[in-house]
DNA sequence: GAGCTCCACCAACGATGAAC
DNA sequence: GTTCATCGTTGGTGGAGCTC
């Protein structure tokens, strides 16, 4: 591929294909007619060495190379537009933007709903999108632009990737409020389930890759030990929900416990081992260190993160 | 099947800028 | 100032899909 050949204005030609999957469209969206859209696809044929787009009908459909450069090429304009806008103060009452989270549900559930609320009262035309943490690799989607911000555990991640720790996770242990055999052994809420029987109950267990142990599996494998997980599901609201109504323990994290507790009939009882609380990070492009809007959310991230108390949290737990 | 519309593509030509 | 290359436009052609 000869780089020389290849200038910003067949790059914003190949963006806007990808987006119109038209010739015309294309044009009319970045002021060109439809013969010149076409003759710089015509160049950028030639360039990359592929067809990019084949007529179907009155469709221009997009070859799997065309496919392959649309995240690439959409981040890199979007880069280099920020790169040229005039520097002028930041205003989130003016601010007109969709952000992208990714996460857990337990994000979109505990974090969300307050965090959009508080951000309408002062951001009123800044929207956001979740997705959930089963959609791909954190790197890609950042690289990408997918996605502006990922609240995860932590990962092995491209060096290009900027984090920052949001709170430690410490591990509850929830069952149905009238455990049978919970009542049967005495324990009651709030006290440490005994480790025989945290052994010997079925659990629950949060899992977004169909894997059937976790950190608590880990630990419990230090002692010689295992537990029997019996229910693997993507999502901790479901596991809660399958807790609430049948013989289950899980291990959840703490924040989420006091939550569900809240909302459905759920003891929390501490665990009977120390179970490793790894700290739930932020996780963003290092291209948008600098960015106002885009550090400005983050900033707002974490101050909800202070507001719903997940810092203190991690003090109250004896496992 | 005819007529219409939409679309990609081609040819001719003009504007512009670099090289000499 | 001339030549040349590049990239734009206008005008036209032909293919595909839709409607009657």
């Amino acid at each position: 591929m000869n780089l020389n050949a290849l200038d910003l204005n067949l790059v914003r030609v190949l963006d806007a294909l990808l987006r119109e999957k038209s010739v015309t469209r294309a044009g009319e969206q970045i002021g060109l007619s439809q013969p010149a859209v076409s003759a710089a696809l015509n160049r950028l044929r030639h360039t990359l060495n592929d067809q990019l787009f084949v007529r179907r009908g009155n469709d221009m459909v997009p070859t799997p190379r065309a496919e392959s450069l649309a995240g690439p090429v959409r981040a890199a304009l979007r880069e280099i537009e920020r790169a040229f806008q005039p520097a002028k103060d930041f205003d989130p009452a003016r601010l007109e933007r969709t952000f992208t989270f990714m996460g857990a549900d337990f994000f979109s559930m505990l974090l969300m709903p307050p965090f959009a609320a508080r951000i309408a009262a002062v951001a009123p035309s800044v929207s956001f999108r979740f997705l959930d943490s089963a959609i791909g690799d954190v790197s890609k989607l950042l690289q990408e632009d997918q996605i502006d911000v990922a609240l995860e555990r932590p990962l092995e991640v491209a060096e290009w990737v900027s984090s920052v720790p949001l709170f430690g996770s410490p591990f509850a242990v929830i069952a149905a409020k009238g455990n049978a055999a919970l009542n049967r052994a005495g324990i009651a809420e709030g006290e440490q389930v005994p480790l025989d029987l945290f052994c010997e109950l079925p659990h629950a267990l949060r899992s977004i890759d169909g894997s059937m142990s976790g950190f608590t599996d880990d630990a419990l494998g230090k002692m010689g030990r295992t537990r029997r997980v019996t229910l693997a599901l993507p999502h901790f609201q479901a596991v809660a929900l399958a807790v609430a109504s049948g013989p289950y323990l899980a291990a959840v994290p703490m924040q989420f416990a006091a939550v569900a507790a809240k909302s459905l009939p759920l003891g929390i009882y501490g665990a009977p081992i120390s179970i490793p609380s790894p700290a739930v990070r932020m996780y963003w492009h290092a291209r948008h260190d600098d960015e106002a809007p885009h550090r400005w959310i983050r900033e707002q991230i974490l101050v909800e993160v202070e507001a719903l108390g997940f810092r203190n949290l991690e003090d109250e737990v004896g496992e």
